[in-house]
Parts: C-alpha cells; sequence; structure tokens
RNA sequence: GGGUGGAUUCCCGAGUGGCCAAAGGGGGCAGACUGUAAAUCUGUUGGCACCGCCUUCGAAGGUUCGAAUCCUUCUCCACCCA
C-alpha cells in the first residue's frame, strides 16, 4: 500500500488541489512539503499532534518535511476558525513558545542534517518592507476573491480587523518564499486553512508560473462537531507539565463510542488490518478499544514507560487490581495541619480537586467525595495526620483522583 | 467625520431604581442508571468565616437612603451615511 493511500485509508486526507500530482510527488518522495505551527501557546497540543505524525509518516516514505513556526505570523493573528479576535501577543511571549515549539517538536521529528527543516518565518516576513510588500504580492489577490473565503465570511458578522484580514496575505507569502528557497512545492495544513493555503499556491503560479500544491488534514471532530483535545479546562497539552501523562490517557480512555474507531484510525500507527478488526467490536470490547487508544498515543506522545504506569494507576482506579502508586500525588507539607489534623475541604483544595472552597462542600453535600473508597457526608470532617503516613486516596466525583501522601 | 444600536455571570440571552448573586437556555460539576461511553432523570453552578457577610452586570466618576438599571466622560463593537 502506498503512502498517499495509506493517508487516505486513516482518513487523513480532506481537501486536495491535484490529487493525481500529490500522490505521484508524495509516493515517490519527492515532495518538500511544509507546515505551519502557530505559536499561540507555550506547548504543542493534540492538534498539532496529528500534523506532526503526518509528517513523520511521510518523512519515512522519504519525502522532505519542513515545520515553519509562525514566530512572525504570530504578530496577526490567523482569524480563521474564529469568531473573536485573538489578542495580541507580545514579542517575548511570541519568542517564548517558538523556544518550547521547538524543543518539543524535536522529540517527534527528525531533524538531522537534510532530513527535515525547522524554521521561523519571523526570519523572512520581519523585515519586510510595506511598500515593497504591496507592490509585489498585493496586485495577486483580489480582495472580492478573499471576502469570500470561508474564514472571513464567518467574520463578517462580528467584525474583521484589517490586522487579521492580511494573514492570509502573509500566509501565502510564507509559501512562496518556501518555494524559492527550498523548493518546497507542497503546504500541509488544518482544513480550517484552505483558503489560507489556497492563497500561497495561487501567488506562486502567478509570480513565477509554477504549480505547487495544497493538501488539508481532516480536522479532528468528535461526534458532536466539536474539535477533539479540547476539555473544559483548555486543549490537552503535549508537555507533561501542562497534561500529565495519567490526564492525557484518562481523556483519550474516555473519548465517546462513537469516535474510538476514528481516533485510532487518525491517530495511531497501528496497522490498518488491525484497526478494521476492531471496527466490529460493540459494548464493552469496544470499552477495551478505548484502552488500547488510550495507551498507544500516550505510548507515541509520553513514550512506554509512561504509558505503562498511566494504564497502571488508571486499572488500579477503575477496576480494582493494577498499582496505584503512579496515580496523581499530593504531598502535604507540616503547614497544611492544624494541631495536627486537616480538614476535608482543605484536603479538596489544596490538593487542587476543586478550585474553591465553595465547590468542594457543594461536592462533598452531593455525595460526590470519597477517602480510601468511603464516602464523606460531613462537610466538616477531619483527618488526623498519621492517617497520610501510607497515603490516602481522595476522589472527588467519579474520575478525579489524587493520592495524598505526607513528605 | 455624522447618525443609530450595543457591551450583563463560563457562553447565549432576559432584566430599564429596591422583591437582583441577577429569569431562561446551553455548557460544566455532582448523584442515580451504566461499560471510566451515550441517552435519560435529579440536584447544583460568584466567593467566603455559608441561616450572615463580601465582590460582580465594558471603565472611571456622579445623582440617590438605595443603581446592572438614571446622568457625565472614556474604551470597544455592529449597522447606516460620507
Amino acid at each position: 500500500m502506498t503512502v498517499y493511500d495509506e493517508l487516505v485509508a486513516c482518513g487523513l486526507i480532506a481537501q486536495v488541489t491535484d490529487e493525481k500530482e500529490i500522490k505521484e510527488l508524495v509516493n515517490t518522495g519527492k515532495a518538500v512539503f511544509y507546515i505551519g505551527f502557530d505559536p499561540t501557546a507555550d506547548s504543542l497540543h493534540v492538534g498539532h499532534f496529528m500534523a506532526l505524525c503526518l509528517m513523520k509518516r511521510l518523512q519515512m516514505a522519504g519525502n522532505k518535511p519542513i515545520a515553519l513556526i509562525g514566530g512572525g505570523t504570530a504578530y496577526i493573528g490567523d482569524p480563521s476558525g474564529r469568531t473573536d479576535m485573538r489578542s495580541m501577543m507580545t514579542p517575548e511571549t511570541i519568542q517564548h513558545n517558538v523556544d518550547c515549539f521547538k524543543k518539543q517538536m524535536s522529540r517527534f521529528i527528525d531533524f538531522s542534517e537534510g532530513k527535515a527543516l525547522l524554521v521561523n518565518n519571523a526570519d523572512w516576513l520581519m523585515d519586510l518592507n510595506y511598500i515593497d510588500v504591496l507592490r509585489e504580492v498585493g496586485p495577486h489577490f483580489s480582495v472580492n476573491r478573499m471576502l469570500t473565503a470561508e474564514c472571513y465570511k464567518q467574520r463578517m458578522e462580528k467584525g474583521l480587523s484589517f490586522l487579521e484580514f492580511n494573514y492570509m496575505i502573509m500566509q501565502s507569502y510564507d509559501f512562496y518564499a518556501l518555494f524559492q528557497k527550498y523548493g518546497c512545492n507542497m503546504q500541509f495544513g488544518g482544513d480550517d486553512q484552505w483558503s489560507n493555503m489556497l492563497g500561497g499556491t495561487e501567488l506562486i503560479r502567478r509570480k513565477l508560473g509554477k504549480d505547487a500544491y495544497a493538501m488539508t488534514i481532516t480536522l479532528l471532530l468528535n461526534s458532536e462537531g466539536k474539535k477533539m483535545g479540547k476539555t473544559q479546562s483548555g486543549a490537552v497539552w503535549l508537555d507533561p507539565q501542562k497534561t500529565s501523562p495519567f490526564d492525557f490517557y484518562q481523556y483519550w480512555r474516555n473519548v465517546a463510542d462513537a469516535d474510538v474507531l476514528k481516533c485510532i484510525r487518525m491517530l495511531t500507527f497501528l496497522p490498518l488490518e488491525e484497526i478494521d478488526k476492531m471496527d466490529g467490536w460493540e459494548g464493552s470490547q469496544l470499552n477495551e478499544a478505548k484502552d488500547i487508544l488510550a495507551y498507544e498515543l500516550t505510548k507515541l506522545v509520553h513514550g512506554e514507560q509512561e504509558a505503562v504506569k498511566a494504564r497502571e494507576s488508571s486499572k488500579a482506579l477503575f477496576s480494582g487490581g493494577g498499582n496505584a502508586d503512579n496515580m496523581p500525588t499530593f504531598v502535604l507539607s507540616d503547614n497544611d495541619f492544624e494541631n495536627e489534623s486537616i480538614d476535608i475541604i482543605s484536603i479538596l483544595m489544596l490538593s487542587g480537586l476543586v478550585p474553591s472552597r465553595s465547590e468542594g462542600r457543594r461536592a462533598v453535600e452531593q455525595g460526590g467525595v470519597s477517602v480510601d473508597g468511603e464516602k464523606i457526608t460531613d462537610i466538616k470532617a477531619v483527618f488526623a495526620k498519621e492517617a497520610f503516613s501510607d497515603g490516602i486516596v481522595v476522589k472527588r466525583g467519579k474520575k478525579n483522583f489524587k493520592k495524598i501522601t505526607l513528605d
């Protein structure tokens, strides 16, 4: 099976400019392609992970990937898929984020000599001269056309600033610059990037009379049509400091039935035959598929060791048995105790299981808190210091646990 | 530049002097049911020293015994005209 067919089978491909050409280039390892990453946060998240996987797949097939970090475009902010304006980022945070991205990416992609490139569009965008740009690329963009692009249409109601309107032009310029500099002939990106990407291929055709291609990756949506990889408290990060391997595992362990297979297909590197076998799974067997998904992904992102640990803790908590040693732990210090004891609300609060004392109280009152398996009903319940010497497991709701110990 | 209409709690959206910590919906959280799923039902959803107190209705001032509601200035947004 060719790489391209594999991508199709995994459901990764959303739109392409010229399927025949792209297939040919990709399968023969002749593609020099780039994917852009906007450094809007200090860690990559699940959305980026898909792009990185794609890069890896294609790299293994002999193609040359260029990871472009949008250190320059971050000054503008991409309006695609948003209904409000992005907050402006300071040069310092942008630089910080760029550095974080670089570090994380090199764990996934082999950037050694000649295999792949990591570039920052700040290197060429920051020195551009306004008048020059206007004369050079301005004539090749039709405002009328741009306004019909999906990403702008969405903003017609809420308003779109000139700053953001220019994002497409800058991204197109990137492609044009990379084409000339590195012979980059293809751009990949999220499906919401389609119009921005087309801008690039068109600019190259108009300026240089050459063909370049674009392909978008299917956005990973759940059965409700929302982007996956988001939780109430924000994105699911790849940085273990921001989303612990355990939480990362749990996120995938908890996906809806309807989404499991799609996720396995799109995100893991399991052999296709194996995935096809799972296709008919239902009920508790499907529940098993979730474990596979969670384990595989945690392994890819955090390594086998962490994946095993996460799986163990999860088993200890949910199905009995397993090893509780690796579950998320919170260590109490001496000052947390008053008269050698501490009340339940304080424990919940300090360990981060609840964000406020009010919520802690509510959780207890509604019967949502238990300690070492015993339900706590009294909001004034107090625990002696000795109780923590072996560590106790405090649970809020069904899925939030912390092992509490002494230092 | 001129005019009009807006800015309310996580989101949408009621509220136009006291009965407002603020209707309703969505979302979240918790409980029941389950498979760590979905659907459903129930409770809950600003904070705290919780029968009481404190802070919130774009920002800052003012009027009033009392303001999310009235006045002034400012900031931002949408629409119409130029």
